[in-house]
RNA sequence: UCCAGCGUAGCUCAGUGGUAGAGCGGUCGGCUGUUAACCGAUUGGUCGUAGGUUCGAAUCCUACCGCUGGAGCCA
């Protein structure tokens, strides 16, 4: 059996002879052709004397396909003449020139099967609806072009993930969604338990975990790095993409409780060489999505933002600039510009802040690093100085941090005691501290969230419409 | 969680103490190789919910709910 380079293997819904073609295939080919077959969902219907234009659309493209729908040839003219935008049909035909503008092939119909009607009370109108809006019916908006071209960039870029570390020698690890590590400083967790809320077993008054579904108190994943850091430290570089998951209370553009985060993780590999990937890699994603997304990406520049495509071709253009914090901090004490929160060595850079650096000041991405220990995770790798940490943050243009990363500390003596100062027992972390027991060596890794990286490069400036089924405080009813 | 703003027709909004409105959409008709079509008619409301003030509340007050923006936290 052969199939033909866009046959489908879904069951036809009538005429099972010829294979559907895409139509963003139909679009681009470069001769007639006699009989073709599309399916799809009816965007617009408009009538003329003895014919029907319908503008079909199927996916595969932000695109339609124009139908030419004939009252003499058609039997079920009458109903298609009914046809709703929403309505879902399946047409045979002819591809030929366009007579019209606006378009250089139609479809002149032999045959249109009514699959499915839509009624008025269809929701989706042909223009003019807000994100606002779409976003209460989530289950019906990737039928809009944002939508539908959301969707489709966030597909192409989660495959230009894979491309871009597969290229370099980077292994895909799977790391536990389900951890038991709580203790990583990266917000709040979700509880995962069988235990019976309405009579959880006791021992001593507290809830006795150990007779748990693990037999011990179990968590959603904030952060695939310390398992990633295992792994790494065998098979040399690894990544890892996957859902993560944040219970805190965050209500803002920029915060989903579900979320997926690419996080790559290398061996013999310092800050530098950290930095460098994570810059290579932002610029690898815009790239991909500039080149194969160019209708999309067409579209957010019309209608989200006017200036994403200047925008991000600046960014691809020119390097990062890098920053250590402390000539960040007395840069912007000496900025002049009046901030809400104060700024002072040992204090978190605010959203103003890097809001100033990286779109007032510099007006590009931003690599903030070096930071106070004070305010870094247990894991980070001390400075010579004694001070500061090997930490990174990459901030971007609207929407502030979309890279965190460091180089790990690696030292056994100097990492139990960095656990020690953040209140933690490093005998909790046996198996973490095992990896510098034997064979430790210098390394380095970052997360990215997938999300706030489709914000960028989209214009997109809500999280919740860059995820087909946002999970937010509040908020999980699809 | 905190601060601010907003909840009026299916959608986007006007109406700021005195009869509930427009555009778009939908429906019907007309016209037409149209393409955010065009022309005409028509449809459409518990003014977020509950209470209060008032002769009278979409409008003023209180509480709650929801949404949006910002902050904190972070990716």
């Amino acid at each position: 059996m052969s199939f033909r380079a866009h046959s489908s293997q879904f069951p036809s819904v009538n005429m099972a002879q010829l294979s559907p073609t895409p139509i963003k295939d139909a679009l681009q080919s470069t001769e007639p052709i006699d009989a073709i077959r599309v399916q799809g969902w009816v965007r617009t219907r408009r009538d003329s004397k003895d014919f029907s234009f319908i503008e079909l659309n199927d996916g595969s493209s932000l695109r339609n396909l124009q139908i030419i729908a004939k009252k003499e040839t058609l039997p079920n003219y009458a109903d298609i003449q009914k046809l709703s935008t929403g309505a879902s049909v399946v047409v045979q035909g002819a591809l030929v020139a366009s007579q019209g503008k606006g378009q250089k092939w139609e479809l002149v119909a032999d045959n249109i099967e009514i699959v499915g009607t839509a009624d008025d009370s269809y929701p989706l109108q042909k223009k003019g609806h807000t994100p606002e809006f779409l976003r209460e019916i989530a289950h019906l908006r990737p039928r809009s072009n944002l939508f539908g071209s959301v969707f489709r960039v966030r597909s192409r870029l989660a495959f230009a993930v894979h491309e871009f570390f597969q290229q370099r020698g980077f292994i895909y690890v799977h790391t536990p969604i389900i951890t038991g590590s709580d203790c990583e400083g990266a917000g709040e967790l979700f509880r995962v338990s069988t235990i019976d809320l309405t009579n959880p077993p006791r021992k001593n008054g507290e809830i006795d975990y150990t007779q748990d579904f693990f037999a011990r108190q179990t968590y959603l994943t904030v952060s695939g790095q310390l398992e990633a850091e295992a792994l790494a430290l065998a098979l040399a570089k690894v990544y890892t993409f996957g859902p993560t998951f944040r219970a805190e209370n965050s209500n803002t553009s920029r915060h989903a409780s579900e979320f997926w985060m690419i996080e790559p993780e290398m061996a013999f590999c310092d800050l530098n060489g950290n930095m460098d990937l994570a810059e290579e890699f932002v610029k690898y994603l815009i790239a991909d999505a500039r080149k194969h997304c160019p209708d999309e990406m067409e579209l957010f520049a019309t209608f989200v933002d006017k200036e994403l495509l200047a925008r991000l071709d600046f960014v691809l253009e020119r390097p990062f600039q890098r920053i250590a914090y402390t000539d960040a901090v007395d840069l912007l004490k000496k900025s002049g510009e009046r901030f809400e929160f104060p700024i002072g060595y040992g204090l978190n850079l605010q959203s103003e802040h890097e809001r100033w650096l990286t779109e007032k000041h510099f007006k590009r991405p931003v690599t903030v690093f070096n930071f106070p220990k004070e305010i870094k995770p247990f894991y980070m790798r001390v400075s010579d100085d004694g001070r500061t940490v090997a930490a990174m943050d990459l901030l971007v243009p609207g929407i502030g941090e979309i890279v965190g990363g460091s180089q790990r500390e690696e030292r056994l003596d100097v990492l139990e005691e960095n656990m020690r100062r953040h209140n933690m027992d490093p005998a909790d972390y046996k198996w973490y501290l095992d990896l510098r027991r034997y064979g430790t060596v210098p390394h380095s890794g970052f997360g990215l969230g997938f999300e706030r990286m489709l914000m960028f490069v989209t214009g997109v400036p809500n999280i919740r419409d860059v995820i087909p089924f946002a999970r937010t405080p509040g908020s999980a009813e699809f």
